[in-house]
DNA sequence: AGTTTGACCCGGACGC
DNA sequence: TGCGTCCGGGTCAAAC
């Protein structure tokens, strides 16, 4: 599932690919996936050109010459980048032709993925009631003690809450919480500040080196038309049965009703 | 009043 | 073959 490093690696690649392209006629299959009236999204796009890509969390934005389109892609969303005479695929639902004849599509099995069209803004930072971005120097150890003080429940639970850090999923939030050796069943309120300032920093050194991983994978997808935000990065503890330090058994078990996996001998509360 | 839990949206994967 | 169940991101409602 997408999460911040991927949609990064969606937006780089597309921005490399469309900036500048202008949309020309909007398909919309799946009318669902658009939050508001369809005919007013379709006629607020039709015209615009894309003029710079940005990302806040997990949502890409699209500023246009005078709004900005909004996408999350949710579980399984995909952007793919077709000439027009190739027939529609069974999952795409939405298709933006562009001057150029390509269509930007965007394509989702699960159908979770939403767009909408807001107005465009110097700053997203209060979008959707998102916390900071986890490169943000916002996201210090002082604003974390705040937010996690008499916060009871696992600490796994409240790094996927969008609206204390932005762009965490359930597969880094495992990764994260392994890095730092910590249960992910822990009260949020009982870090300490050496394990917040280490939480701080794994979540960045983690995030980083994944948008670096997506950066070198997605480059064969755009070869092949596509644009996706899959990756192959080397995790260590999210689907594992082996713990790669300690070498003991990795458990699977459900925290604020996530599948988590973590070392039992590694992540000790 | 603030926090926390749960249903919902979907369809592929999987188990029986 | 064919069911039923599980899974998950974000939103919103309901419960605590």
């Amino acid at each position: 599932m997408p999460e911040l490093p991927e949609v990064q690696t969606v937006l780089d690649t597309l921005a490399s690919r469309i900036k500048d392209r202008q949309i020309v006629d909007i398909e919309v299959i799946y009318p669902p996936i658009i939050e508001e009236d369809v005919s007013l999204f379709k006629e607020s796009l039709i015209g615009q050109h894309f003029r710079s890509f940005r990302r806040r969390g997990k949502y890409l934005l699209f500023e246009m010459d005078d709004l900005t389109l909004v996408c999350h892609l949710r579980m399984e969303g995909k952007f793919f980048l077709l000439d027009e005479s190739v027939p529609i695929g069974k999952h795409d639902h939405v298709i933006f032709l562009l001057d150029d004849g390509i269509g930007l599509r965007y394509n989702d099995v699960r159908k979770f993925g939403r767009m909408e069209i807001i107005e465009k803004k110097e700053d997203y930072s209060d979008f959707h009631g998102l916390g900071p971005e986890p490169f943000d120097r916002r996201f210090s150890v002082s604003y974390c003690r705040d937010y996690l003080k008499g916060r009871t429940a696992p600490i796994k639970q409240v790094l996927l809450d969008q609206s204390f850090v932005a762009g965490i999923g359930n597969i880094y939030a495992d990764e994260i919480l392994f890095a730092i050796k910590t249960d992910p069943r822990k009260p949020a309120c009982e870090l300490d500040e050496e394990q917040l300032k280490q939480l701080i920093r794994h979540t960045r050194r983690i995030l980083k080196k994944a948008i670096a991983a997506g950066g070198t994978t997605i480059r064969s997808y755009t070869s092949s038309l596509g644009v996706t935000g899959r990756f192959q990065l080397k995790l260590k503890v999210h689907g594992m049965k082996d713990c790669p330090s300690c070498k003991g058994k990795i458990r699977k078990i459900r925290v604020g009703g996530r599948g988590t996996y973590y070392c039992e001998r590694c992540q000790r509360s």
